[in-house]
DNA sequence: ATCAACTTACAATCAAGTAAGTAACTTTTG
DNA sequence: CAAAAGTTACTTACTTGATTGTAAGTTGAT
């Protein structure tokens, strides 16, 4: 809903002053969430009003959408010096990112909040991060492709549970690590997980919970076709079912009633 | 700041319409996050002003405690009929969570918005999801160990690493689930990893990424004693790096311009 | 003199919380 | 057992304080 001339012909100086925007902005929202940081908040950041901030991005869903895109760029920037790895050497170099993550709390946070608040309703940045993962998960599909090829191994179908989830473990350990940085080894835990995962394709092994056993079929999955029957909204419980779980295992904290 | 009553001797009529509160804000801070989500929308679910909601809950904050406390419990109930597993049937059981919970959209999205927005700065629910996960950790890896000593397999000190990251990936490819549907299977996702974890754990392979060459010690973490030092605020990029990895390598989508 | 980069000032919402009142139900008590 | 008294479950109405966005004016550089 607001016009805004995006950079028509502007000084070098204009352009620094709107990266430290972008910067301010990667931090606050890393901090507080979209819906949660302030335009007044950035701004005072940066030494300047709220309306300074949308005279040059005109609203604050445009500001996201720019911080959202800086951050790529300014990542492909820094990338762009090594040279960009296929196969194996990109799971490598997914495993030095961990480590090098590890450093960055800041701009982790703001992805695993921002990647997040994005699956919620008309989210500004849900189409960034949908096509983000898209594109990592051919990208990593593509390695392990490659990785397969390499060692004769006939590529199996693994490679898509593979691609995704090694996405995933990267991901969710974040959260973790932020909420717990002393209880969680960001970096080693990435790489013991991508090393497991790339086994599992490269070497499948039957698996260690029993092959007819587990059998979820019968639970779910063999009623309805595929996993894309989605969105509902209420009902029983998500991750809370590991916490029941556990609760009655000698687990280390009493769960029901001290949380 | 608000004085209230925590249901002081209820009439049965009154806890009911308490849980349908707390079903209400599930869903609205599911779709639309804590900081995103209105005392009003859950209001007009139940069929309340705002005002009657803080007459039972007293405050936003108070309201999210609440919901997280009750969805533990509900689904702890859940599993009270089932067994509670441990060792290897503990994995089996995260499994079919994952089966169950591909037909569960609407909470798990409440705890992939709410877990994630969670790390932000003095967060209610902060303090819920960092025992949350340290109990769940706990927990899968006490059956880490007890699948060891069934197997004869000395305790690995994978079984820490191993442990976040079954946790991590689960919630991982929910984000990407939720973001996709279509293209991200969460239950086979997750089961593939699960299995790819357990199996790095109980029969470890060699590094496929090569022992000695990968050495992220050079990188980063041989520098400072451990991934503690956290917090920052401002600088490179997260997972950007995965995107600037793949863009030069036969992605799918070119990531730079079309993003 | 013009244009970009702002600022001040303001509009329009909107949200959380508080206060006070009301109707219904429970408990006490004579 | 019934009237009084108290309590609970709300509502309406308001306060307070933000927050995004707009409009119009000011300053400095080219």
């Amino acid at each position: 809903m607001a016009g805004q001339r995006r950079q028509p012909r502007s000084r070098p100086e204009t352009l620094a002053k709107r990266r430290d925007i972008l910067d301010a902005a990667v931090e606050i929202f890393g901090s507080k969430g979209f819906a949660g940081g302030t335009l007044q908040e950035i701004a005072d950041q940066v030494g300047m009003t709220h309306a300074g901030i949308l005279h040059h991005f005109g609203s604050k869903d445009q500001l996201l959408l720019q911080v959202l895109q800086h951050r790529d760029e300014t990542d492909v920037a820094d990338l762009e010096e090594q040279h960009i790895p296929d196969g194996m050497p990109l799971f490598r170099h997914l495993v030095r990112t961990a480590f090098v993550n590890a450093h960055r709390a800041g701009i982790v946070q703001a992805y695993v909040v921002l990647s997040a608040e994005s699956v919620t309703a008309d989210h500004p940045g849900r189409d960034f991060f949908q096509k983000r993962y898209q594109t990592l998960r051919s990208e990593v599909a593509h390695a392990f492709a490659v990785v397969c090829a390499e060692r004769g191994v006939t590529a199996p179908d693994t490679i898509a549970y593979a691609s995704t989830s090694i996405l995933a473990v990267m991901d969710g350990l974040q959260v973790q690590w932020l909420l717990d940085p002393d209880d969680v080894d960001l970096a080693r835990a990435s790489e013991f997980a991508i090393e497991a995962i790339v086994s599992a394709v490269l070497s499948p092994a039957p698996s260690p919970l029993g092959e007819g056993a587990d059998d979820p079929e019968g639970v779910d999955e063999a009623r309805e076709p595929e996993g894309a029957d989605a969105a509902e909204g209420s009902g029983g419980g998500d991750q809370a079912e590991r916490a029941g779980g556990g609760e009655q295992v000698a687990a280390a904290q009493p769960s029901r009633s001290t949380v």
